[in-house]
DNA sequence: CTGTTTTAGTTTTTT
DNA sequence: ACTAAAACAG
């Protein structure tokens, strides 16, 4: 096989350049840099795979790699591989970096999604199978709870007792499940309205096929009912799926561990990746079992470990491993990193919530401007992590006041806001005259005189003659059953409905939107609106426009939106980011703040109270997740003192304080007792028994803070503690009779003020801010 | 039907 | 303490 005349130094001849990449191929540049785990994790593809991935031991690079490895090595094609996900935002962030890899044939990968917009792909195919039409709507929670309140009205039961918001929870609860009503376990029903659970959820369903309807439960739940009922479908998609991927495994519910079962029966090439360690939605439904009995449901499984970190300095993990330790129902892993080193995590007590937030924005300050042995910090590289989105609001206030910019990431949602859903409302209603949820809701927005018993009028009239609510208005308009005034608004209403819908399929949906706005009055209402929020509501409603422009049209965008309740956010601006332990998980910073580790915020009192050591141990995961978001440094903190719904409370400093190892820590307090006995850190937590402050705080390894204001060395409400700051507790009257007449005072919230009377344990302050005279039975600092 | 007063709820969040 | 929703009065 000699090639002929050629020359050494011609080109290659074909056969070789496919030889060659036939050697790329099997090694291929995207295995570079990946670890022995991780290779292992990417190129064992064939049979079930549990990949236990720990917090930054690089999971997202697995598994996208994983994917691209699959396509790359011949073994399926982009459409036969089906990769879920939770969030709208991973789904994204993997298509993109598996594009980044094997470039355009990416697009095909028509199967990667989240779960709901999987799931929802595969009933819009086989919707008649559950008595569904392939063009149902997606009702979002709003809407169902509406609906489940119609139900609860119409069947009779008192809404006092047995509100709404029960009952939607519930049946969300047995979806997540994967209970439909026939398969509901008798006891369940028992939960609501004595025993009518089960008859009511099946009435909500019947309403809602009626509707041509389902909620997000439903679309696993009739995927189940799918592929259990027709095993003909199933097989067609045994033979579709070649690969199946699952991120964030600790994360499903029992309704989609099922559906996963049902689709990796036949070829078991199942990968499922996660880390037991991260579950943090269990309030949710997520089933951390899922994961932990991976290798008896699918025997054989190889289970495959990534343990090597790349995130944080040693000091951060072995802190947040130190403190998982803690937890029994885990798998076990143990994380390693190279970064040894680096700064301890650290911990300090303060006195109440706004010098927490004094501290953590000195410290901003401090980190942004550098030093002489540190680099600048951008803001956007550091994070507050809060348990709940409360406290998110010391920080604000601080921050406005400091200038120092912040975004706080999460909280309501775009599509979620009221204004926003009315603006769809319109819109769905002009698509379909029987989406009577939409009429109810717009009816009457803005104010045109239809009130709530011209409504319950129509809804009767529609539910006796079988028609949607608008079919209803028509025939009541026409006759002389409502008052005339009412009669009129209707009509108009009516005529201003058949208008939009003519011009729909004439003009561009944004455009359309506009003119919907404009003629209905809803923005002329918004713009005659005083109140603050009037106006940023009006600039939603030009954002919305703006955004309908990314679809191709009226169908494709309410179809988008119900699935996607999410936007694409702009470029972020170097900001601060104030976030909830939830919202950051995925994210890490070099330098992240955990305030308010206190008993009862942090682990939260609800969650003990709702799930006993079950929930200990998810806050515990959350407090884990929290400090494994830090490449570089952790800063916990808590106070003793804090306003919790406006009540000011003495607090306990976490147990997971406790819980982090010694030797990792550098814990320091400016408020309470110091100097207890030896060994209380080594021997479990020491919490302050005594009923005064619960500020108290003292083991070996803590020291006294430098800057503290307070001489006295058994703080109690019973004693004034002396000292420059003078700060005092008046709930005992011996404290407040420390206070004469005239005294000068001033007041953690209040500000300034002198002291008009003594009676008891209580103080009567005029404080300077005119008008403002309060009896303060909390703290107040007395003026030197 | 609309404007005012009373009352309940207030962890975490996605789809 | 604050807010949003429900109940009530005009």
């Amino acid at each position: 096989m000699s090639p002929p005349e050629s020359h050494p130094d011609s080109e290659l001849p074909a056969t070789r350049v496919s030889d060659l990449a036939r050697v790329r191929a099997a090694a291929p540049d995207y295995l570079e840099g990946l670890n022995p785990e991780q290779r292992e994790a990417v190129e064992t593809t064939d049979g079930p795979v549990l990949v236990l991935a720990g917090a930054g031991t690089g999971k997202t690079r697995v598994l996208t790699t994983r994917l691209a490895h699959i396509l790359a090595t011949g073994k399926a094609r982009p459409w036969e591989l089906l990769a879920v996900t939770f969030t709208n935002k991973a789904a994204r962030e993997m298509r993109e970096r598996i594009t980044a890899i094997i470039g355009p044939q990416a697009e095909g990968l028509r199967w990667l999604g989240t779960f709901h917009s999987v799931a929802a792909q595969i009933l819009r195919k086989h919707a008649e199978l559950v008595g569904l039409k392939s063009n149902y709507t997606i009702l979002d929670q709003d809407d169902q709870e509406r609906l489940i309140k119609q139900v609860l009205e119409a069947e009779n039961v008192d809404a006092k007792r047995w509100p709404p918001k029960m009952l939607a929870g519930l049946i969300d609860h047995w979806k997540n499940r994967g209970w439909t009503p026939d398969k509901l376990p008798p006891a369940e029903s028992a939960h609501f309205a004595n025993n009518r659970g089960q008859a009511l959820y099946r009435l909500y369903q019947e309403r809602l096929r009626v509707l041509n309807a389902c909620d997000f439960g439903d679309l696993l739940l009739h995927n189940l009912t799918i592929f259990t009922g027709h095993p003909d479908v199933l097989a067609d998609y045994h033979e579709r799926f070649r690969y199946l991927l699952v991120d964030e495994y600790q994360d499903t519910n029992v309704a989609q561990y099922l559906w996963l079962r049902l689709l990796a029966q036949k070829r078991q090439n199942v990968c499922c990746v996660g880390d037991d360690d991260q579950s943090i939605y269990g309030w949710r439904g997520a089933e951390v079992d899922n994961i932990l009995r991976f290798e008896r449901d699918f025997p054989g499984a190889k289970v495959i470990r990534l343990e090597r970190n790349y995130r944080s300095t040693s000091h951060i993990l072995a802190a947040a491993s130190g403190l998982i330790a803690a937890n029994k129902s885990r798998l076990g892993k143990t994380l390693w990193t190279e970064a040894e080193g680096g700064e301890k995590v650290i911990v300090r007590g303060v006195w109440d919530g706004e010098a927490e937030s004094r501290l953590i924005a000195d410290e901003i300050e401090r980190a942004k401007k550098g030093g002489a042995d540190k680099n600048p910090r951008k803001y956007r590289d550091m994070a507050i992590l809060v348990r709940a989105s409360f406290q998110m609001r010391a920080f604000e206030e601080r921050f406005v006041m400091l200038q120092i910019p912040y975004t706080v990431v999460g909280g309501p949602r775009f599509f979620e806001r009221a204004e926003i859903r009315d603006a769809h409302a319109y819109l769905r209603l002009i698509q379909s005259e029987d989406d009577d949820l939409a009429f109810e809701r717009i009816v009457n927005v803005p104010k045109r005189g239809i009130g709530e018993t011209t409504v319950q009028k129509l809804l009767q009239v529609a539910r006796l003659n079988g028609v949607p609510a608008v079919a209803a208005a028509r025939q009541v308009v026409l006759t002389d059953e409502l008052a005339a005034r009412t009669r009129t608004a209707l009509a108009n209403f009516l005529r201003d409905l058949d208008r939009w819908r003519a011009e729909a399929g004439r003009m561009p949906h944004p455009r359309l939107m506009e003119a919907v706005l404009e003629e209905s009055g809803y923005t002329d209402a918004l713009r005659l609106d005083k109140s603050p929020t009037a106006q940023g509501r009006l600039e939603n409603l030009k954002e919305l426009v703006q955004a309908m422009g990314n679809s191709e049209n009226l169908q494709a965008y309410l179809e988008h939106v119900s699935l996607v309740m999410d936007m694409d956010r702009g470029p972020q601006a170097d900001a601060v980011q104030i976030m909830t332990l939830h919202s950051a998980k995925g994210l890490e910073f070099p330098l992240v703040f955990l305030p308010g580790w206190e008993e009862g915020v942090f682990p939260s009192q609800r969650s003990m109270d709702e799930s006993g050591e079950k929930g200990l141990e998810e806050e515990r995961r959350l407090a884990y997740v929290g400090i494994t978001r830090a490449r570089e440094e952790a800063r916990v903190s808590f106070a003793a003192n804090r306003q919790v719904y406006g009540r000011w409370t003495s607090q306990l400093p976490s147990r997971f304080v406790d819980e982090l190892p010694l030797a990792n820590v550098e814990a320091s307090s400016e408020t309470g007792y110091y100097g207890g006995g030896p060994g209380m850190q080594q021997h479990g937590s020491r919490w302050d028994e005594s009923p005064s402050f619960g500020a108290g705080y003292s083991s070996p390894g803590w020291k006294r803070a430098q800057a503290s204001n307070y001489k006295g060395s058994h703080p109690g409400r019973q004693q004034v503690i002396e000292g420059e700051g003078r700060l005092v507790a008046v709930s005992e009257s011996s404290a407040a009779s420390a206070y004469k007449r005239g005294d000068r005072v001033f007041h953690i919230k209040f500000g300034y003020g002198h002291v008009r009377g003594v009676e008891g344990n209580k103080l009567t302050v005029d404080f300077d801010k005119a008008g403002e005279k309060k009896v303060i039975d909390s703290f107040v600092e007395k003026q030197a």
